[in-house]
DNA sequence: CTGTTAGCGCTTTCAA
DNA sequence: TTGAAAGCGCTAACAG
């Protein structure tokens, strides 16, 4: 019942040294006898002493607590990435905030205050679709508290950032479609004021470019990439006066859903129409054989992010340098995603 | 440059009042003039005062963190969880330190010991698969920090827990299959150190028997119900000197990659062998039509276990009442999952 | 190598 | 209704 947690007093008052011995020894000073050190560990062990955090990071005004704001945790991609920030933080000795900003400006803004208030000493943003104005973000610059974006990024001047090389895996994927000998690809798109959006769309039309295939801006066709959009977007697609026998999408969500909604039109796929989206192997492979996947791996952003921020948090008293770190993909195809080319 | 955040005593100084009469303002407490806390209040927001939560916590010995552990953050059942962990837990001012156990007992020990350092104030927790041993969490308890589990738990003696109803969700799916004419039914069943994996299990075994369907041991095939090991258990199970025509899966892991792997061998699903398994209906619409699920839902048990947790948290004096809240469940079957029945 | 001392920023008695 | 003062548990100067 009674609960005293054991301090670093209590350890010196029965080793008759004093406190400030203890906490050195506890923290491996080199400044403290063997000898001392190994009697402290002795008792902590026996006493079943645990570091008050608290206390310590109060003093250090330091939290080892780094704050995520991702639009929703149970997105695939997040959540791997998650994994991998976790993992990287916890090694580090850092515990980790995670926050969902579900898309919405106003969520992403009052979660950037909670942050604050709890003094992370760092932070891991994923911007939402929603974000077109970036005075919170400017807020962390203001307080000189180091972030970065990973994946859904955007332009502010002086930040880092770890992405996917989005330009060139488009190109990539867009050129696969021209070689399985699609002619009127579509691209479903996301919001334009993300970064990753805009550079997949570029390199759609650039691989359009580069074989001499005519852009047409009917093809682009934009939405918020959810689940729901998906039938919306091929019924679009189908309107068309022609017929689009190559599909570009900018995620997994609209992908999947886009198969499904294509299926139940009978319509084949690769045979009919060929598609190839971004997604994480792991699930794309298990969820759709027939999507050729621009394979992007969460966990490996996560990871990298993470080593990448706790850089910048140590390395706070020089200038702050900015990075960008471009992470490459490659694509998965399946043979269930090829057109036979007999 | 200079980052002094701004303190209490600022506000204190600024005003001609003392830091303390300041804090029960911005505490809103009654024992203080509306106009003090008027003016309180306008300079704090003036100099962009931010409470810093590490000594507040530390002077109350509290620290609005929750600990949560999961086997893995990525499996959706869990990021859903998570996702509702986190929204309630900051609904109601608490944060939350997630970690991962990889389905180690090894480390979720460590974790444990992590959580206690920096002082959660309550754990949410989901056991491993290897966990057979409760000495770690006989700790949470014995240092009085609050618990409960969600999903994965144990028979312990005294603890509070937040499942689906497995017993029923068993029954109620193996007699779908039944009313389907399976008659040779098999179960790909996980760890019975588990309680979750012991009732569906059970749930199992008892829809068997109440329609005289005879129990066969070798149709429980054992796993760990990762990926691996869908294809694993089907070869056991064609092996089977008879043929098997209904299949129920313990978890939507080993169910998708078991019918994956059906697939392959051309065996058909729902004719040749109708399939249920534990799933989100989310996930599992888009994934795999042919498979009838057990709907359970992440949200809903983090909301609730998190919930349960405050509760207990708030209620420390009193004398512990433990609780389990059982989630019910309800199956979703498609079309595309049932056998024509003409 | 060890002790003394001060204080991180806040809350909370106890007095006034 | 407000102020003074102590202290949560730890770390970091400084002195010895």
């Amino acid at each position: 019942m009674s609960n005293k947690e054991v301090t670093i007093h209590d350890i010196a008052e029965i080793l008759g040294i004093n406190s400030s011995t203890v906490s050195r020894a506890l923290n491996n000073s080199t400044r403290v006898a063997k000898k001392t050190k190994d009697k402290v560990f002795e008792k902590a062990a026996e006493l079943g002493y645990q570091r008050n955090h608290l206390a310590s990071n109060l003093r250090k005004s330091k939290t080892f607590t780094l704050g995520v704001i991702v639009p929703r945790i149970s997105r695939h991609f997040f959540s791997s990435a998650i994994a991998g920030i976790e993992e990287t933080a916890f090694k580090a000795g850092y515990t980790v905030i995670i926050c969902q900003s579900l898309e919405s400006l106003e969520r992403e803004e009052s979660i950037i205050n909670t942050l604050l208030s709890n003094r992370v000493d760092g932070v891991l943003v994923s911007i939402s679709m929603e974000t077109k104005n970036y005075d919170h973000l400017q807020g962390l610059k203001q307080r000189n508290i180091p972030f970065v974006f990973f994946d859904r990024h955007c332009d502010i001047a002086n930040n880092s950032k770890v992405v996917i090389d989005d330009f060139e895996a488009a190109f990539n994927a867009v050129e696969h479609l021209i070689a399985q000998k699609s002619k009127n690809i579509a691209h479903f798109s996301g919001p334009q004021n993300l970064e990753i959006y805009k550079n997949r769309f570029k390199g759609y039309k650039a691989a359009l470019e580069k074989h001499h295939i005519l852009y047409r801006e009917e093809l682009v066709i934009s939405s918020s990439l959810m689940e729901k959009d998906g039938a919306t977007n091929v019924k679009k697609m189908l309107a068309l006066p022609y017929k689009v026998d190559g599909l570009f999408c900018a995620n997994d969500v609209v992908a999947i859903s886009a198969i499904q909604y294509l299926k139940k039109l009978h319509i084949k796929i690769p045979e009919d129409i060929a598609i190839v989206g971004f997604s994480n192997e792991s699930i794309s492979s298990v969820i759709e054989p027939a999507l050729t996947t621009v394979n992007q791996s969460g966990l490996e952003i996560g990871v990298a992010s993470t080593n990448l921020l706790l850089d910048k948090i140590s390395d706070k008293s020089k200038q702050q340098t900015h990075k960008t770190i471009l992470v490459k993909t490659n694509l998965i195809v399946r043979k269930s995603s090829l057109r036979d080319s007999k």
